[in-house]
DNA sequence: GTGAAAGCGCTAACAA
DNA sequence: TTGTTAGCGCTTTCAC
């Protein structure tokens, strides 16, 4: 048997008043008797009815959802963020629609368009690309209420949550050269993403303020996945003379150098010292445990959630960005150095 | 500048032709003039148009997305699971709606109340409990598709994913025991929860089946965070004769009880032997590796996503289950003991 | 080949 | 206090 969902007509009809009356009994608004509000409460108790949020929202424009783009939900930086915005979103009553970029231009664009074609309320996004970002200038143009995340987009003025990228990059480094390192390795991602950009300037700022020379050689690029972060490692580190020390600029990549590292039998911190960008769970399990650039992983997405929910709430102030600090955690993979 | 999103009618009007006509064109249906046709795509491009789903679905009953309620998204598994399923959802055209149940009843039942009342096409949920489910009874009631994972729900007939979790438990536990343990801990999940269940079954039919008496003392039952579980173990091994094996059932729990076993300067395998369900990225890190029994994670999404599209395009067969081959892969967490 | 019109379920302005 | 009605944007019979 297939039961089909009570309409409010059915409701109106089983408590013998118009529809008009049996919603506005139903949403409390307006001015209802006492008696008929009992009925109509009866009535749709007893049909089990729930209204129909898609017929609402098609009346008022909007579907009670915000929308979230990521990376991948698989990164437990963003799964985490995923996390607390959808926590937020339901205490205001709201659904998540999430979906995966994967650091694909295109896919973003099409997943936005399709998501923005269910008028769904506001949207938080992890930019895949710095610069490629017309599809996000239409959201704003349309006044669709849009926070960035981790991320900005040239040309979109709004709001945005970050971390200090470039400070934190450069706290690394520069700790890594205190300790005597000269040879330092960056293990870095596609350079669309704004991230690796400004951890990228934090490692040759770094350099620089030390008067070592930048060195193509001390570089290699990656995608932010373990398996690829491996075999990046590896060809940075078969080279004849090789880095004494590492910055891998996300968590992916740094256990992706760990495994390279044991595969090639280098001994950290012995043979090379390493520091990654964003801590993880691993981190602390290693011997010796690996030294990081912490992010406020569990504010991120809560802001991002709070900003956008001011602005659903009709908040008009400009776009506010928020930038939290990063920390250097100093554990076991740095070792001094004195030949450079 | 606030612009408005174009409507049917809006391009109707600048093509010159009806709304029924665009809709024609734009959806390539019926009869429509190949210049007329034309004419109606360049009026739609020109004005941006893309459709409204919202009004598209509640002209015919359905949103082209699907739901999906996990225990939280943050757990990995999960997390490698919702990707999975919106791959797959993406590949047909429909988003993905997540939400975490956090492995309350409660919430469990008021989000899918709320999605329900989206119209959404169906649903992929890992159930809280095992027993308390007249909310997925009445999905079924209503014939919204549904796909259970992980775990079963009593009294609900319907596809599930799930993997042999007794099996699993009893190979690691058999495993133990032929390596000479006979105090054996178990660190446990809800009782409430399906899959906790079963690993706790293939545990004691292990015990028993080497004749070997149950002991309340050796199971120490949390929920499954890595907080909690590491409570849960130094509750269990604060005793005055501990366990001298442990098998934990889920790969948080593992990770908990690995933290705590460095607190107390237990070590692995020398004092304690160590199995877990659900193989982990950390496993292969710790010296020594974890052994664990591994489900084929990339299987399951996957398979539920499968499951509810072809019933989704009108698939009528009775219910399928899937249960997956779970796998005990050795590593170094387990040594062999003589004293029992 | 195309248009007119009904209606999905709901809300809100207006009347009564 | 309640009912009537229009209309959100779309699809789809039915008639021409």
């Amino acid at each position: 048997m297939v039961r089909k969902p009570a309409t409010l007509k059915d409701v109106a009809a089983l408590a013998n008043v118009s529809r008009a009356t049996a919603a506005r009994a139903l949403n409390s608004y307006g001015y209802v008797g006492d008696e008929t509000a009992q009925k109509v409460q009866a009535a749709a108790e007893q049909l089990g009815y729930r209204g129909n949020r898609l017929a609402q929202a098609l009346r008022n424009g909007q579907l009670p959802i915000v929308g979230c783009i990521l990376g991948d939900i698989q990164n437990p930086f963003f799964a985490r963020i995923a996390h607390d915005i959808e926590v937020l979103a339901r205490e205001r009553g709201h659904n998540l629609v999430i979906g995966s970029s994967e650091e694909e231009l295109a896919q973003e664009i099409s997943l936005l368009a399709s998501l923005q074609s269910l008028s769904i309320r506001g949207f938080i996004v992890a930019p895949t690309s710095a610069d490629n970002n017309a599809h996000l200038q239409g959201l704003i143009a349309e006044n669709v209420p849009l926070v960035l995340i981790d991320r900005v987009a040239e040309g979109v003025d709004c709001d945005n949550v970050l971390v200090d990228n470039e400070g934190g990059a450069r706290k690394a480094v520069e700790y890594l050269i205190a300790m005597g390192h000269r040879h330092i390795g960056l293990l870095q991602d596609d350079m669309r993403i704004f991230t690796s950009r400004e951890r990228m300037s934090g490692y040759q700022a770094a350099l620089a303020a030390a008067g070592i020379a930048p060195d193509d050689r001390m570089v290699s690029v990656s995608q932010s996945t373990v398996e690829h972060a491996v075999d990046a490692t590896i060809r940075l580190f078969s080279q004849k003379s090789p880095p004494t020390a590492l910055f891998t600029v996300d968590s992916l990549m740094t256990q992706g150098a760990l495994l390279a590292f044991r595969s090639m039998g280098i001994s950290i911190p012995h043979d090379v010292s390493l520091i990654g960008f964003d801590d993880f769970n691993l981190a602390t399990f290693t011997d010796p445990q690996i030294t990081v650039v912490s992010q406020p992983v569990s504010e991120i997405g809560r802001a991002a959630a709070r900003l956008l929910f001011d602005r659903l709430s009709g908040k008009n102030e400009p776009p506010q960005k928020i930038r939290f600090e990063t920390k250097l955690i100093v554990r076991g993979s740095v070792s001094r150095r004195s030949d450079g």
